[in-house]
DNA sequence: TTACGTGCAGTTACATTATAACATAACACA
DNA sequence: TGTGTTATGTTATAATGTAACTGCACGTAA
């Protein structure tokens, strides 16, 4: 991701979290900074040193376990229970409220692609739930999959 | 659970495991009873103690880890990566090789309900994903919800 | 029967992930 | 400026999961 849209994007979320009545400080932003520069997701125990790499500063796991969840609060982040990392929302600028999201994670090289999920499946399953006797509170589907670039070589 | 069904769904995992060739040990026996027996998942470290309980007998937590390893590739054990719990499949007896399942987790209290997807469902989410170019290997689908019992509480 | 190989379980140690509890600092607003 | 509220600092520890090595049990073949 460029500079450009990097900070494109942490403009979007200061406004969204002025427009919740919340505050934006400056390690929210900068633990944001480090989830959107990411290719892969992180744990937070990665963020931990990945802070440490781009600011030269230190950061303690409790902080940023806390910071993680007002993050997720305002989704701008999500937590993948598969493997315990969190990704920071690819719809911040673009449709940051759209409906729930499908994460396809691939086991082998941790790539992760984020896309929102169809009404009609949406509908079929929040359906599926109902005749059950539930009631969906799930902010999103983990889908365990394996990338076209890692496909060949199993 | 009645002690006739837990112990005719045992006699089903021995022979689940018989004809695939892998050893259906004591240790594993008593393992998957617990967790039969459990009316909720359980952690492996309260597996731990459940068997204990059962078996005035200790388990360490790095056997329970690999014996859940192979029942998880029977297919006897599922993982509920939601809560980092586990379940005893619902469908040893009935119709072990159905599909993919979809596990419906109460926030509140814990329960679990377990239905095979129907297929179009199925269907649909395995074209969205080859869609954009993964394929899928996802054992189940995991859907944070509220049961009728919690809802009113809250 | 004995010897051997394979896979299961025992054991210790440690890595990773997450939270509790209390102290201090920063901010918002009367 | 004081006061309540929210954010962060700090320490300790709980909960979850894995590595690595040991010994044992079982099947099989000489």
């Amino acid at each position: 991701m460029s500079p450009e849209q990097l900070s494109s994007t942490v403009q979007t979320a200061k406004h969204i979290c002025s427009s919740a009545g919340v505050r934006f400080t400056e390690k929210r932003q900068k633990v944001l900074e480090v989830l959107i520069a990411s290719p892969i997701p992180l744990s937070a125990y990665e963020l931990v040193d990945q802070y440490q790499v781009h600011y030269k500063e230190e950061i303690r796991a409790m902080s940023v376990y806390r910071i993680l969840d007002f993050l997720q609060e305002e989704q701008l982040v999500h937590k993948l229970n598969f493997n315990n990392k969190f990704i920071s929302c690819s719809h911040i600028q673009c449709c940051h409220d759209h409906g729930m999201s499908q994460f396809m994670i691939c086991t082998e090289c941790g790539q992760v692609e984020e896309v929102a999920m169809p009404k009609e499946l949406l509908h079929s399953l929040t359906q599926r739930v109902s005749e059950s006797g539930y009631s969906m509170v799930s902010p999103h589907l983990e889908l365990a999959c394996i990338c076209h670039s890692c496909e060949p070589q199993i």
